[in-house]
DNA sequence: GCTTGAACCTCTACCCACTGTAGCTTGTAA
DNA sequence: TTACAAGCTACAGTGGGTAGAGGTTCAAGC
């Protein structure tokens, strides 16, 4: 049996976020000690591993939690799975290409800066002015 | 003299946030009606649309205090300002290679999965077996 | 001038996904 | 036995807003 510290290392979680989970029902309350601290077995460092896949995934706990349930159910199809999935994989290309317009933005601000006085500074004049910017920011883009 | 729903259109902001901004002191405290309603002019109107196209383009309210604060100062040197855009573009570039790298993972599970039971599920093995991942999340990207 | 109702006001709580702190208790190795 | 690392609970805070309750003010139409 694990200590919290110890489950914590061995999956790179801090020990109040594993709290967490539990606070919020993404993992059982695990057993105690006598004298009331956490205890926990192979399945919860499995369980534990498993969420923390899937957050570095971008995967957000809700997501998770229904894939979660999912794997409890090894007889069911996993059209349900994959569709979590691609609709993650969505949501991370639009983060991408909304990101993409942010940078060709950045970068041409800096380009044509004349690196001289604030007055005269490219960056602010494009803040301040929206019609000399290039990115579509209205469509989400 | 403008209300505050009004600037609100106007800058595509909604009341809310304006009056948080004016709580975290990004903007000024306008004056006010007899009654106490807020009014705003047109440098207000300005300095919301400048912070609106700051975060538009992702910058984080700090930054875009510093950037307001410079903007203040034209006589000051723009280096700044291009360290804190360049600063921005970096963050930007992170993270799209960090969402990169979840991209193309995602797109390896799904293409890789056999759309059978759960049990046999790819995206649902990957998530509990981290070496048949090929994202390096550990290094941060 | 009066009525109506949209828009304003303050205050509080909530969202996500944690993270940190204070003040106390337990477990374990020397 | 003692020292102290590691555990415990409870609560506050992060960023960047957003929503709602319950009350007040403004302005247009009559
Ligand atoms: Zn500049
Ligand atoms: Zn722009
Ligand atoms: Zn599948
Ligand atoms: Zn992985």
């Amino acid at each position: 049996m694990l200590a919290i510290g110890t489950l914590a290392k061995r999956t790179g979680t801090k020990v109040q976020t594993i709290r967490y989970y539990e606070q919020i029902g993404l993992l059982p309350e695990p057993g105690r000690t006598e004298g009331g601290q956490r205890r926990y077995g192979d399945t919860d460092l499995d369980r534990l591993a498993f969420i923390r896949h899937a957050r570095q995934l971008g995967f957000t706990l809700e997501a998770t939690r229904e894939l979660l349930d999912l794997s409890d159910n090894p007889d069911r199809s996993c059209a349900e799975v994959d569709v979590i999935a691609h609709r993650q994989l969505k949501e991370v290309e639009v983060r991408i290409s909304r990101l993409e317009a942010l940078r060709k933005e950045l970068k041409r601000m800096l380009r044509e800066c004349s690196r001289d006085t604030v007055s005269d500074c490219r960056v602010l004049e494009v803040l301040r002015d929206h019609s000399a910017c290039l990115a579509n920011h209205d469509k989400g883009v």
